[in-house]
DNA sequence: AATTATTTTTTAAATGATCATTTAATTTTA
DNA sequence: TAAAATTAAATGATCATTTAAAAAATAATT
């Protein structure tokens, strides 16, 4: 049991060290010992609980769908209808806890170095079909079916998008505006006038 | 002359290798030898002509800024009112000279590499604030004020997240639905009641 | 035109640096 | 005393870059 703790714990540390070590250095550019250095470790220990450098990335990778995920079943419970679990779905991404530069910045350089590795390509995979059937079950209630991948496409796209300026960004990020504007979105897309038939 | 103009034919061609090659392999990965290979030369041949890899990568993106500066050109030269020069901005980005898988892919992934080098950095910063003038500009005459910025950064996220899902996609781009899209945005964002100031 | 000289372009091989990973030994913890 | 955790040093692989020489293209000279 204790065994297991000491386990968990430096796992964990290791893949805080990695965010942050990451967002300082870059995706590709880190080295293994200075992701060992941000915690006062040596290169060689991350393959004792990791086995690779890669499975260090993944692994970190995981962690911040597990958080995402997790972020958003709790906005999710205070929900009460569809537009409000709509809401949901940004208010996780913009969660305080998710919404920071090191989040942010992981998340996008794993995004566009995800084409080229077929483990992290499919935890992408995974993510981006939970997420877009999230919106699609929302939507379904709202928009009529003939604009509703198209409102849902617009929706999603923003949402990268927006994480790809904060990544890209040293400005200070601002999880409530996020959420702010992210909502004036929404009353766009819900306020159309779907060819009369709203 | 000749001399001049075979040193430019060898500069296109390394460049189009460049782009070729790193959307195959990616970003980081791509060797010298990889892009020399994709048209017959060899990883020496390119530090005769570029001076470093980093050289390479750098004029790509040089190169790719040009021909989006080019074409939003080209689209603003029939754009009537300030509604068609602002669509003029999508139809350049989504215009099919540019919105191709290699493209997409090499930009993305220049984006995320972009903060951990100055001068890739710099080059981003330039069309950043190019593309958001021009928004802005447009945006001035069909949107109040107060809400001007926000709906701005509704578009422009909008475009860099549709062009995310393209350099992830391995599914077949189609132009011209992105382009009907950012239509349906861009009536969206100009209908909207601005608390009643319409 | 033919030949020679010069410059430009290309490359094979050498160099050197950087890292992830392994190993073998040491230290810490239980 | 045994197992777990840690590390310094060794290993080996990969590359960008340099170098020195060859090839190809161009210009100059007969």
């Amino acid at each position: 049991m204790t065994r297991k703790k000491i386990r968990d714990i430096r796992h964990e540390e290791f893949i805080v060290a990695a965010l942050e070590a990451t967002h300082k250095r870059g995706f590709h550019a880190v080295t293994m010992s200075e992701i060992a250095a941000e915690i006062g470790a040596t290169a060689a220990s991350i393959n004792y609980y990791f086995g690779s450098k890669d499975q260090l990335m993944f692994e970190t990778m995981r962690h911040l769908l597990r958080i995402l995920g997790a972020t958003h079943k709790q906005h999710l419970e205070v929900a009460l209808n569809p537009k409000d679990r709509l809401r949901a779905i940004f208010d996780a991404h913009f969660d305080p806890r998710f919404f920071t530069p090191q989040h942010c910045s992981f998340w996008v350089q794993f995004w566009s170095a995800a084409p080229y590795s077929a483990h992290l390509e499919r935890l992408h995979q995974i993510n981006q079909s939970r997420v877009k059937s999230h919106f699609r079950a929302e939507l379904a209630s709202m928009v009529p079916a003939p604009f509703r991948e198209t409102m849902r496409r617009i929706l999603q796209s923003y949402l990268d998008g927006v994480w790809l300026s904060v990544a890209q960004a040293d400005r200070d990020i601002d999880p409530r505006h996020a959420r702010q504007e992210a909502r004036a979105l929404i009353e766009l897309v819900l306020s159309a006038e779907f060819g009369g038939s709203n």
